[in-house]
Parts: C-alpha cells; structure tokens; sequence
DNA sequence: TATGAATGAGGGTTCATTCAT
DNA sequence: TATGAATGAACCCTCATTCAT
C-alpha cells in the first residue's frame, strides 16, 4: 500500500521556482513561508530541511538564481567579438527574451529591489553580479561610440534609460498580449539602436 | 494624558510629505505607523485623529497626491499646442524634473504598485489617472507619426519603453550626482527624440 | 445672525437617555463615547464637562436611573393594601408597562449586570435597590400563601421565575408587534397567577 | 522557540470549555485571547494554530456547541410520543438540567445574545437552531391546548415566558445554593404545568 | 526527512480620557 | 462651556522559526 506516488524528493531548483512564484503574486511581505512551502508540496517546517536561511536567504537565493538565468544569454554575447551594433541587438533581444521568459523573477527584481536593500546584511554579492552586468552594457556602447558606430550620448544615462527600459518589459508584458516576446525584443532594439544613429 | 503645547496644528500635507519619505526609506510593509507618525512629531495614535483610513489608505494618497504633484506640468505641456517634436521634448524634460524633484514619491509608484494592486479594493482613481497619463504619451507619438515628424514606431512599446525609462530615473538618481536633473532630462529627450528620427 | 438655534443647556437627563440609547444599540463596549456624546449633541470632550465619571460611571447612572423609572408604579403599587393576587396581577402589569415602555434600559439590565459586575467598584446601591425591588414580589407571595389566597410554591424558585419572565419580555417585544405591552402583561398576570392558584 | 514537552494534544473540546468559562467569567469583551489561550495552556499565538477563526468565531462556536448540549437532551424528549402534559414536565426539567449542568454557556445565551447579533455576520446557523428550539416548545404547548390537556393561552407569550424563565435560572442558580437543579425543575414544571391548568 | 505543535515578537488600530485654548 | 488635538494603553492577530517526534 503505498502512500505516497513516489514523491520523487524535493530540491533546490523547485523550492526556488515555486518562490519566485509565490513572491510574485504575493509580494515578499505578503506571500507567507506557508505559502511557499505549500507550493513545493511540502508543510512550512518541512521547508527549514531543504532550503536553510530563512525567507530573506530564500528571496536572495531566488534572485541570484534568476539573475543568472536571465543574464546567461547576454553575458555570453557580450562576450562574442561582433561589432557593436551588431552585439547590442542581439544583446537587447537576449535581455528581453529573458525578461519575458522569465517574468515572475524579472518583476521581483524591480519589486523587491528596495527588499533587499533593506535587508541587515545586505547581498553584496548579487548587487555586485547586477553591477558587472550593466558594466557589460556599458562597455558596449563605449566600444561603439570609439569605434564611431554610435553617436556620442552620455554613457551613464543612456546605459541606465535602457537597462530601465529593458528591465521594465516585465512589468507590462503579457504572454496572450498582442506583442510576442521576440517582437517587442525588435523593436526595442530598433528604437535604442536609432538613438544610437546606428539603425 | 495629552501634552505638547501646540507646537503647530499638523495638515494633511505634513502627513502625507512625512508618509512617503518613510515608505520610501523602509517600504510600505517595512514601514511601521510608529515610523510615520513619530516623522510627523505625533504619537502612533494622535495620526489615527488625523488621517483616517490606516495605513492602506496612507499609501493611496501620497501615491495620488504624488501623481498629481508630478504629472501637473507634463499635463499641461501636453495639452498645448506645439508641435510634436518639441513638445515630447518638453514633455520628457518636465517628466524628469518631477521625477527627480520628488524622487521618494516617484520611486514608490514604482517599487509599490504591486503592493497597491494586492490590496482588497484597488484604487481604481489611481490606476485609471495612471492610465489616463500614459495615454497623454500615447497621443503625442501618434500625432507626431501622423504629421511626418516622427518616424512610425509601434506606439504601444514606444510608450512604455519611454515611461519606463523615465520613471527608473526615480531609482537611480542622486541630487549630489554627477549630473543634475535638467541635464539628465536632456539627455533623454535627445535619446527618445533620436529614435523617433527627430533630433 | 445667531448660529444655535436655542441650543438649549443640556442636562442630566439628556445624557441618560441618550446613553441608554446608545449602549442598547451597540451594546455597552460597542459604544463609544464619541458615539454617545454625539447622540447627545456634543463632542466627546465636551460630554466630561457635563457628566462627571467616564463611562462606568455613565452606565451605572443609567441603570440607576431606568430601574428608578421601571421600578415607581410596581414600587407605589406594593405599597398599596390591596389583597394579595390582585396586588400582584397589577404589578406585574405595572412591571410589564415599565419594560415594554423603556425596553432599552430594560434590556440593558439583562445584557450589562455582567459587564456592571465585573466592574472594579461593584455598583452596590444598584445592586441593593435591585434585591430590594425583588423582595417586593416575594413579600407579596408570601403574604399571599400566608392568607390561603395562594397555593404553597417555594418563593425563591417562583419569584425568579416570575421576575426572568418578565424582565425577559424587554428582549423579545417588539412595539410594532402582534400584541401590545398591555396584552402582554395580562396574559402573563394570568399565568402566574393561575399557577399561584388564584386565576 | 517551542518549548512544551507535549503535555497533551489540545483538541477542540478543550478550547470550547475554556473559552465558554473566560467569557462567563469575564464577559466577551473582557476576555482577552490572552485569558482563553492561559485557561487551555497555550500562549495566544498558539491558539490560534487550533482553532481557525479569531475571537467572534470561537464566541460562535461555544455558543453552537452550547446549544447542542443543552437541548439534546430536549430534543428528544419532544420527539417522544408521550402526552402533552407529561412531555412538557420532563422537557422543562431536562432543560433545566442542562441550564444547571452547563451555567456559564447558559448564561453566555443571555448575556451575548446582543454581542452575536451585532457582529458582522450574524451567525444564522445558530439563531435557526434556536428559533426552531422554541419551536418545539410551541408545538408541545399548542397539541397540549389542541387534545383538551392543557387550558387555551396565547401561544407566542407563554412559550416566551416559559423560556426566559428557564433560562434565567442561568443566571441565578448555584450550585451550593439551597436547592439542586432537579428540585428547582421540579418546582418550575409544577409552576408552569398549574399554570396551562394541568398540574 | 517530514510533520505540526508551539512560540513570541511585533504591528495596526481603537478609544477613553485629558487639557490648553 | 465647548472643542479638538493629543495621548498611551491594550488588544487581536499574523507569521517566521524551532524542535520533539
């Protein structure tokens, strides 16, 4: 008689994904540990065995693991020897086909930023790996601007008005909408790359 | 047992001022009434005599009272008659400066809409005088597209690719910064304009 | 230009009865001071200018005061030497018109004896007048199975019986009812003195 | 930080009896969550892990709970086939029982009757059962006058004076007092047997 | 591993009461 | 007398977290 249908053991990877779910609809403070245990399947104490740290660790760890999924793709084309033109296209539409992919962390990352900025010891780690990641951006437009590929802008503002723009997607976009990720990716990068005078 | 020889009678401005500095500094949820009252100069109690409605209700004024306070000169730039170009320039510049100039109340509206949205009985004045504001944007870039000025774009992602944009400002600006709002504001005009093909 | 109109002094009395409203509408705790003194025409400030005491002290006044009210006829009636059953038939339809013409204060007899109770200086003077009213029915009982007019019945047991039933009658009548105050007292005068063998 | 060597397990019926006992004792509003979570052995927070629905829930609850207590014993005496005069008899004393058995619910139908009816929801359920509780009372009382046992009396106030007093005794009996409960029923049967002319 | 009972801190909110004006 | 601003105590309730089983 077996209870229950093989269980199959819980890990990190569900408890992170069911989070980010939970903090997403719920918000950090108003999602409970219930909440998120629940949607693992498992009672809240049971959760304390498999994911140690508590709620702040786990909105942490959430958003670490989302910004790697998120920016894997961008980092390993920022990576790539195309010249800048070419690379910030495909960059953006990396970035947005992230962003849409992954809406739940995408939005909790904007959400919840003042979250974790509040929080005691603060996540040095992902603020940094968020840093590095828009220095990946700004690199480019630099490169483009010395190259001549772009017309000059200041780097600062302009970095920051796309990463804005980019990382705001996640807030509007709807999966039935009338845009499909990969559209808006287009044209998104039209609009940046013309500001840029390298349409 | 009441005190304070009248040190001068609080106003709802006060309040609501005092309110989304806090809100600001720790968050709706981390923010207590404490917080905000003892900003104020009142105990937890005497802001009960005050404002009423609680905490949900504090956070939908300031966000209104907020909204208006920012968006009165974008409003009405928009509804004079320059033409297009210059007055998205404009538009955007006013956009900014409201932004920068009340940067605790910008940021809310960004980091706690979703807070506002989970709550029992959404704003619906908030939300639709949000909405309302964005079509304000919408209405510029069509026109300008119809009159030639403005290369055609797809209007809805031009638009919330230019909010968004705008509105991040609130997070990443600082007043002793190496650029002052106005010259941000510049900067993204150009930006906005550039891709719009009307520099 | 005169702004009251007469507004007129208020009294004691006032208060009374506008508390007794008040405490039997949303029940002792229910009720708050803004909410009487506001029945009363006043601020809740204003209210401690003219009734000295707070809240205890108001309810025990009223209670006071109604069980003066309720109570007179049946008093002067008990006093009379009238043979017994005949003493008691109108009394209890003394006791009956007293309840049914002031069933708020009636029925905060009822409600609020454990509230007066549990009060840290016991009302004793209420409480005295109380048992001394209830003495009143038993004496009558008493001379009544003394004088053969009644059978034999333990009087503690009938006269609490007796004095629930008819104090219960403030909970259930209604004055828009089937039967008036007074139709009420002459069925229940019926009953118990049918059950006293004296119909 | 748990402590409690598992005392016990803690089940419904523990809560219920404790909670009817604080709110006797102390009144609905006195009570505190603190006094009923003290009277069963937990700490406030940990009541509420037992029973689900915060203070008006439990005071509902006690009181359905209550009821059923009281009347079982009732109820099915008035579905038994014995003739009117004997039935009422031994329902009258069987309420009695249960009043005497179980003061403090007892006495919470009288004195929260108000509290209940000014909460939120009105506890339907509960008022149903008890209206139809009175109606078995009735229909004794109307088959007792339809078969010629008992003498024609007007129907709604009989059975109101019937219950009011038996459910005062709530409020006065003692158990160390001179009479047990079996004797105070005994003479409250005769009372109101003698008063339908069927003693 | 998994559970659920238990905890305790903390927050929002209400309200009787007072006092300067 | 009348007001309304101010206070502070108290209470209900939620929840992250722990630990014995």
């Amino acid at each position: 008689m077996p209870r229950k249908p093989a269980a199959q053991t819980v890990n990190r990877e569900d408890i992170l994904t069911a989070a980010a779910r939970v903090f997403h609809a719920r918000g950090y403070h108003g999602a409970t540990m219930q909440d998120i245990s629940a949607a693992v399947g498992l009672t809240a104490g049971s959760l304390y065995h498999h994911f140690k740290g508590g709620k702040e660790a786990l909105l942490i760890a959430v958003l670490e693991h989302g910004l790697d999924q998120i920016t894997a793709e961008v980092r390993a084309l920022a990576a790539s020897p195309l010249p800048p033109p070419e690379k910030l296209r495909r960059v953006i539409c990396a970035h947005v086909r992230g962003v849409t992919g992954h809406t739940a962390i995408a939005a909790l990352m904007i959400y919840e930023l003042r979250t974790l900025l509040s929080l005691p010891e603060a996540p040095q780690s992902y603020l940094a790996r968020r840093d590095e990641f828009e220095g990946l951006y700004r690199q480019i437009i630099v490169e483009g601007i010395g190259s001549g590929s772009f017309t000059p802008v200041d780097v600062g503002v302009f970095t920051r008005t796309l990463l804005g723009a980019l990382n705001w997607v996640s807030v509007w976009y709807r999966p039935e909408g009338r845009l499909s990720g990969e559209a808006i990716a287009e044209q998104m990068a039209d609009i940046f790359l013309k500001a840029l005078g390298a349409a």
